[in-house]
DNA sequence: ATTAAGATTAAGTAATTGTTAATAAATGAA
DNA sequence: TTCATTTATTAACAATTACTTAATCTTAAT
């Protein structure tokens, strides 16, 4: 059984928030809402939506500044960004794609196609992302709701960077991730830390999880075997 | 090492379609061309495109027909099609989307703006496809994914440079590569090593996957053999 | 037989990762 | 808030593994 797509709705006019609100709704999404830039990179991480409708005039924080900075937080890679605006000059639409953003569209937007759009999407992310929220292997379970790992029947609670890495390599078992993989998922683009800090994380992980989960293929980096 | 996207171009009018290989392929695209949906699907089918760019109206088969179609083929299912139309009514669009399309864009088409959308669609396929570096043979399979070598289904690990050694020489068996050519790609060609290091590397893969796997061709180099 | 190219081995060197403990930062409770 | 506790990061060094080289031996072609 599939989640209900979630949508945030970022707009500093309460009338437009409250049309798309409506239609959203209506065909069935989660919709929550924002009036700036800083509402929504505030509200985009505790909700983890699908979709961002982003308007680029705001007070506070605009739309491409809000969107650079979603681009940098590792709980929305999957998040996919779409403008709506009344600027329809090019350097802005420009602007609004090297900031990340994945469409622009101008307004006055229409329902109708918007609701077409959205759909569309939300089918490419289902078909690919199989964005489950938890994972179940063979003798143990990471469940990213209750940030609870349970192996052989025993409950683990591991803190965050060490689950998220965790999450990550038991994503795809079997698969290598490269240091710089794990550094981009886990901290984040515009985080720099040291050397030593995943192989600390990873040591950690041995200790609470078993040695023998995870393998080091050295000169390329980490993955996790079952 | 990331694959050169490819890109399917579709349009009747031969002058919007040079136009658009120009600028696709000035931007490192890979581009190809058809005037009408049958060719669409035909050429798709062979190229395997990661973007299809679709005129509306055209003869013999017109773009969402051929779209409807598309959505049929499985080696396709990652392929995203992009409507270019003159014809912006509402209930096109609609039916668009209802065949498929990934996206719609009203000519005349801003080439800026199109570029940086295929960038973005790009870049999201990037993200989540990973192109299966996967050599399958008779008895040995290796994955670049895993970091793993199978034979006679013995799991194998080799050092990154052995590896990568093995991957060259297995990617076309049978054929020759220099030594020139095995250091460029192992190596790469900055790095300066001495003469014999190549075989040593030889050494060691003739030790754990077999002798009779590599074939040495005096005075040329080295060559995999089934 | 001569010679040039490659094979082999062992040993040295370089690079990468592992480990521990100390410190800083964040979190949560009183 | 303030203090206690947990978590994250770093630094220093150890251990390991991979890579390269040098020296010597073998082979194949002329």
């Amino acid at each position: 059984m599939r989640k209900i797509p979630k949508i945030l709705v970022v707009d500093d006019d309460p009338d437009i928030v409250e049309i798309l609100r409506y239609n959203l709704s209506l065909a069935g999404y989660e919709v929550k809402s924002a009036s700036n830039g800083k509402e929504c990179i505030k509200k985009a991480k505790l909700f983890l939506p699908q979709i961002i409708l982003l308007d680029v005039m705001m007070p506070e924080m605009d739309g491409i500044e809000a969107c650079s900075l979603l681009q940098k937080i590792p709980s929305l890679v999957n998040t996919r960004v779409i403008f709506l605006s009344a600027r329809n000059e090019e350097y802005t639409q420009l602007s609004a794609f090297d900031a990340g953003a994945d469409d622009y569209i101008s307004k006055p937007v229409k329902p109708k196609i918007l609701l077409k759009k959205i759909t569309s999407i939300i089918k490419r992310i289902n078909a690919v992302n199989k964005d489950e929220d938890i994972i179940k292997l063979d003798n143990i379970i990471i469940d990213r709701n209750k940030f609870l790992i349970i192996k052989n029947d025993v409950e683990i609670y591991l803190p965050k960077k060490e689950f998220e890495l965790l999450f990550l390599l038991a994503s795809q078992p079997g698969n290598v991730f490269t240091r710089d993989q794990i550094m981009n998922k886990v901290w984040g683009s515009e985080i720099i830390v040291g050397d030593r800090t995943i192989d600390v994380h990873i040591r950690k992980l041995r200790e609470k999880i078993g040695d023998l989960c995870f393998k080091t293929i050295k000169g390329v980096g980490y993955k996790f075997i079952q």
